[in-house]
RNA sequence: GCCGGGGUGGCGGAAUGGCAGACGCAGUGGACUUAAAAUCCACUGGGAGAGAUCCCGUGCCGGUUCGAGUCCGGCCCCCGGCACCA
């Protein structure tokens, strides 16, 4: 007998499909809908594990299941090949980030091929390739068109040593190469104006009601929005108003003092005329030698100092003193806040350590009866005392009446202030997009005009320099002209952040050759948008914000027709292993390739699913394995073995079938049911089950068949049948043997194109019924009918059971319900 | 603190308000074998009982219902995200 050969198996079909171009993705094809599933490209690094394959996994099963519904199905695949890793290695080990990533690619296609994922590799993206960054800086240069994009000084993290680092690169703010303490540093960088589209990004969230609600709410947060009034408040001694921003405007008359973040630039400003220069510089010196993480840790305590001088109260005309203060935060609101110590716990706690006036204007509503109301700080909302002639009403009415009354002063009014800030996409890297901008010193800094796309990132520049520094040490990258005027200049040095690569690769798959454009509209109006995207929870604000503001943007330039790029978003579990996520890092990794080679992909992806829920995390578990292993060589065995049975059957008349025949037609439809219906609700773990039992289900029955009956063409017919059901239902899960034992059983074509079976209502119910009877809710027995019996025989018999009479017999019996096809419930007293 | 997701056998996990524990793993017993592996068959939530059976069981307390893992109210615990955001 044949033997069960996974990697013989799979690496036939794999060449047989490439060679069919089985995965083609057809552009406006007219006869069937279309439905592009994609999964987040990988950044290509080290081997593939087998976390990476469970999430692939996902995505695979759906576009090949989605195929064999008849759909158009566009299921490519990428790198983000651009980052840090890359760079590291050229330092590391003297390989060129350029060989190091095609080498990484180059790895990670074979292993994607290997596990049978039905990429159509002709649309591969690959980020770092001059044929795709031309367009990453075609977009940028279509955003700097629309005023979109803009330069100012920020914060970078700073190691003396060794230059600027990434976040990830120094942990605990510490320099992971030297461990010493890093810096913030300020530095000219540019950024996309994201805070444009935050009202509309906020609002978009509310249609895209396919994905998690978890996501939604993360950015929701992430945008932050809230309403509230800015308040100006004048200073006498520089003769101007500082405008302060809260949403709680019906605590203004509890203001007792204004705190400035120490970076802005009014403080030093106010320092100096304040006599408080001193003081001031030696604050902020030792506001930045503590690390950000210090500085706004939970637990650190308030400092601040007085500036010297005082502001005027807006309404009440009173004095103000004027602070500087580290819990201040710059990037929010103004970068001033008003001090109210009664109803703010910050604000109280500075007012406390400072000995500042605690005024309370709030009291708790009555009903809110608590008895230690004396309590402060109160920061809920009230009735407002103390207010002159806004005493006596409720917070919200008063921040509605003093809204009014601040505008209609000229002191300010309602505004609407975000928590998202501007995207910073400058890196001071050498293994990213070149920013397309030229220096020049008559024009300034000059977008590169679009002719001139794609400005190449050079090969030879030294690794050895400070990674600011790596690419502006070559001379013949830097020295340019200006597109503006002609005269010598130079380019920018920095590179892209790679989310800006990422943010719109899903637009590019859509016409990935294209050369003079980044996509043709009408291509990426076809496919777009996604229907189906499965990552990673990680990514739910960066990464899908990012790509949500870039089609927003793109769709206002007129490049594209649509908002929202993905229609409904799946984050599927990461896989543990030891108790923690699956990574080369910590070491916790089993290996596609040492996998694939003992199990092969078929088992590989079916345990993958098999392990629980695709959107739970789960953890690693070797036995489950060999289930699977197991399942797929039994079905194998099987099918080769009884095949020559009923390989010769012909279609038989079953109009009025036999118990036998009952019994197969109903292995066979409830197994379609139960594998589609799981499906649909991408419940994968129990589809595996599903197909295991529709699967032991037909070896038992056919084992009991007598050999008389095993002549039946009828029965032959129908496992014949059955076990061709079989083969199209696995064919998403474990597609080699499929197509395997769909060649071998005489098919023609692949089974990967076979249309999906239906399901018969008639037989998805057994001929006899088998009903739990209960007494008082609690079950006692059974009894079987047949299929179709009337509701009041089956009451009948429930009631005459023999066991249920003697429970019965000497109470009253007071209601009975009959549930169809279930149970019966007998309440007695 | 706020938001989101969870708590079901020895383990991973099933279960449109309808016989809790499907499917798989592990375990026990048996068949085959000189033996082991592989394979196949049976059993396998806990307790009581010789047995038919009975009692208890889905984090805890209460409610709705003929019937609750599932719905409602109140807690407890675990995981994840956010947070000096004015």
């Amino acid at each position: 007998m044949i033997e069960y050969d996974s990697a013989k198996i799979e690496a036939k079909w794999q060449r047989r499909w490439a060679q069919a171009n089985a995965f083609c993705a057809k552009d406006f094809d007219a006869e069937r809908k279309k439905r592009y599933v994609l999964v987040m490209f990988p950044y290509p690094s080290g081997d593939l594990h087998m976390g990476h394959l469970r999430n692939y996994t996902i995505g695979d099963v759906v576009a090949r299941y989605y195929r064999m519904l008849g759909y158009n199905v566009l299921n490519p695949m990428g790198f983000d090949a651009f980052g840090l890793p890359a760079e590291q290695a050229a330092i590391d080990r003297q390989v060129h980030p350029r060989d190091w990533t095609n080498e990484a690619i180059k790895t990670h296609k074979r292993q994607l091929e290997q596990a049978g994922f039905s990429y159509d590799w002709a649309r591969m993206v690959n980020t770092s390739s001059p044929d795709y960054y031309k367009f990453t800086q075609w977009i940028f240069l279509k955003l700097f068109e629309m005023g979109l994009v803009y330069r100012r000084e920020a914060p970078v993290n700073w190691c003396e040593e060794h230059g600027v680092l990434a976040d990830e690169e120094a942990p605990e703010g510490r320099c992971w190469r030297c461990g010493e303490i890093v810096h913030a540093k300020m530095l000219s960088q540019w950024f996309i104006k994201t805070t444009e589209f935050a009202d509309e990004l906020l609002r978009g969230i509310e249609a895209l009601n396919e994905w998690p609600e978890r996501v939604r709410v993360m950015q929701r947060n992430w945008i932050g929005r809230s309403m509230g009034t800015e308040v100006k408040f004048y200073i006498p001694a520089i003769n101007k108003s500082v405008e302060v921003f809260t949403t709680r405007a019906d605590t203004l008359f509890g203001v007792t003092f204004l705190a400035f973040a120490p970076e802005h630039n009014l403080a030093e400003e106010l320092a100096k005329i304040g006599g408080k220069l001193d003081e001031f510089t030696s604050f902020r010196e030792a506001v930045n030698k503590v690390s950000t993480i210090e500085r706004f840790a939970e637990e650190k305590e308030k400092s601040g100092i007085y500036l010297g001088l005082n502001a005027v109260h807006p309404l009440t005309g009173e004095e103000i003193p004027l602070y500087c203060a580290d819990y201040v935060l710059m990037e929010y609101g103004t970068g001033v806040v008003m001090g109210v110590p009664a109803h703010d716990t910050r604000d109280f706690l500075f007012a406390k350590k400072y000995e500042l006036p605690i005024i309370k204007v709030i009291e708790r509503n009555e009903d809110s009866s608590n008895e230690g109301e004396a309590e402060l700080p109160y920061t809920g909302y009230g009735v407002m005392v103390n207010s002159n002639e806004f005493s006596g009403k409720k917070s919200e009415e008063g921040i509605r009446e003093l809204n009014t009354l601040i505008e209609s002063k000229g002191l300010g009014g309602a505004k609407v202030q975000y928590r998202m800030r501007d995207w910073l996409v400058s890196r001071q890297r050498y293994w990213g997009v070149p920013i397309p901008i030229v220096w020049c010193d008559n024009c300034g800094a000059v977008p590169e005009k679009y002719d001139n796309l794609p400005v190449i990132l050079p090969e030879n520049v030294e690794f050895t320099a400070t990674p600011s520094g790596r690419l502006a040490t070559n001379p013949d990258f830097v020295r340019t002209v200006c597109p503006n005027c002609g005269r010598s200049a130079k380019r920018e040095t920095d590179t892209m952040s790679t989310f800006v690569d990422s943010a719109w690769y899903f637009l590019r798959y859509c016409d990935p050759k294209s050369e003079k454009e980044p996509f043709r509209k009408e291509l990426v109006d076809y496919w777009m948008p996604v229907d189906e995207y499965i990552g990673g929870i990680e990514h739910a604000v960066g990464h899908l914000l990012y790509s949500r503001f870039i089609c927003y943007a793109l769709n206002r330039a007129g490049v594209i027709s649509f908002k929202e790029p993905f229609r409904r978003l799946f984050t599927q579990g990461m896989l543990y292993k030891d108790g923690a996520k699956m990574s080369k890092s910590k070491g916790n990794v089993v290996s596609v390739d040492h996998f694939l080679q003992k199990y092969g992909s078929d088992t590989a992806r079916m345990i993958s699913l098999f392990w629980g829920p695709p959107e739970r995390d789960v953890e690693w578990q070797e036995g489950g394995v060999e289930g699977c292993f197991r399942f797929i060589k039994r079905l194998f065995n099987f099918f080769v073995s009884t095949w020559d049975y009923v390989k010769d059957a012909t279609s038989v008349n079953l109009e009025n079938p036999s118990d036998q025949e009952k019994e197969f037609l109903h292995i066979i439809h409830s197994g379609i049911y139960d594998v589609t219906e799981t499906l649909n609700n991408w419940h994968f773990n129990t589809t595996v089950s599903s197909l295991m039992i529709l699967f032991n289900r037909l070896s038992d029955a056919w084992g009991k068949l007598s050999d008389k009956q095993k002549g039946l063409m009828s029965l032959r017919f129908l496992l014949k049948e059955a076990l061709l059901t079989l083969l199209k239902l696995l064919s998403p899960i474990s597609p080699h043997v499929a197509e395997e034992l769909w060649e071998f059983s005489g098919q023609s074509g692949f089974v990967m194109h076979a249309e999906w079976p239906k399901y018969d209502e008639r037989f998805l119910k057994r001929a006899e019924i088998e009903y739990g009877i209960s007494i008082n809710g609690k079950p006692r027995s059974t009894i079987t009918v047949q299929l179709g019996t009337d509701l009041e025989d089956v009451r009948r018999l429930a009631l005459e059971e023999p066991k249920v009479k003697s429970l019965v017999a000497g109470k009253k019996v007071i209601r009975v319900i009959v549930v169809p096809d279930r149970l019966v419930n007998i309440v007695v007293r």
